[in-house]
DNA sequence: TAGATTGTTAATCGATTAACAATC
DNA sequence: TAGATTGTTAATCGATTAACAATC
């Protein structure tokens, strides 16, 4: 569908302008040149044009870029003008934690269900008014609802299988806070999150500035 | 102290790469080449002989690595044969989940306080034994404790105020949630973990797979 | 129209891969 | 010693920056 595929890096400096973009709008600002923004944001403006018209010409010569309609064009390009359903796969303290995080359901992304396989947690509470459910029902529940993403939190002894699992039932993303590289079928996308890796770069950074 | 600066795209791998040697470590495997390692992972044999001799020459000609020392050397290089002592800021369900999460502790990483400005939590419980105090008394911790990281879960409107407050009282690095770029005087490192981001990104992928 | 700023091409820079001599 | 595999140099590839003609 994409004409020229879209590097990756180009990929994860969107939401980042999305933000920017965001703010300003927030801001009341309703133009803003390549130049300020790239002061902003600390980069050139070079390379905010270069990504930018890697998706089609938003700006005007000699006036800049309309901050609102730019703002809308980037969330269309990252899906965000749509609802994806999510189940959390996981409901111990991150994966409740992020049931928990209202925030992402603004941007449409709706956490519908949690599984665990504890059954201290199953039935037991809601998060939000979220349920949480067994493991087991898993396949049951996915025939019965839309559902597109798994938010993966439990540990890697279990989750390469639960993924084989959400895959055979037709998951299209997952998003991995599992310390493991999933193996997945081609066309399912996923997005990990490693904590311990994060960390580990930070504490990289700070022995370089002793 | 480094020879020459290493790239951002070799210091990111590192992780990875100790997260493999330490699984082989446990599978009983003693040493592996270069080339066995690069199937494993889906990188280049090239990428991770290149990447491994920014730090030293690990390797032996006709024998490759040996896969203890080798995780041990990339485990010091990271900083993880120190114990680094964290607070965090915020004890939100975020902050608490970081909290309860043991694992970062057998790798160095020890929470000693959370600090929250809501009463509510103030005092009134533990998460692992870690205290909850007031973000009033920040400053006044600090000074009597050892601290170089901080843990910042808390909302945008807040992070820049105490961030600053942070730099003043000699953090080191804030491992940074917070929903914003900080910015901190030259010296202090900040590592971003911006999770609504990482959900844009799987966003997009999961929109050119249609 | 003149000035401003984009979209885009060309130049540069850096990172990845390939190749191979050194050496265990 | 012969075979294997590293460390490292050279070649390639891709991403970033600079420059400028197009155009609002």
């Amino acid at each position: 569908m994409e004409q020229k595929e879209v590097s990756q890096a180009v990929i994860s400096r969107l939401p980042r302008y999305y933000r920017y973009l965001g703010e300003l709008k927030d801001e009341g600002v309703e133009r803003i040149s390549s130049n300020e923004l790239s002061e902003r944001m600390s980069v050139t403006s070079s390379q905010i044009r270069q990504d930018l018209n890697h998706f089609g010409g938003f700006g005007q010569q000699g006036y800049g870029y309309h901050v609102e309609t730019l703002y809308r064009e980037i969330g269309h390009i990252l899906g965000l003008d749509k609802t994806h359903n999510m189940i959390g796969i996981g409901a111990g303290n991150l994966g409740q934690a992020l049931a928990n995080y209202a925030n992402f359901e603004k941007r449409g992304f709706r956490i519908c269900a949690l599984f665990d396989k504890n059954p201290a947690l199953v039935g037991t509470k809601t998060v939000r008014g979220i349920e949480i459910f067994s493991i087991d029902d898993l396949e049951d529940y996915m025939k019965d609802h839309d559902i597109e993403i798994a938010v993966m939190t439990i540990p890697k002894t279990s989750s390469e299988g639960v993924s084989a699992r959400l895959c055979a039932c037709g998951i299209k993303a997952i998003w991995n806070f599992s310390h493991t590289d999933l193996d997945v079928p081609e066309g399912i996308v996923v997005e990990n999150v490693h904590l311990s890796e994060s960390l580990m770069k930070l504490s990289y950074a700070m022995e370089g500035k002793k």
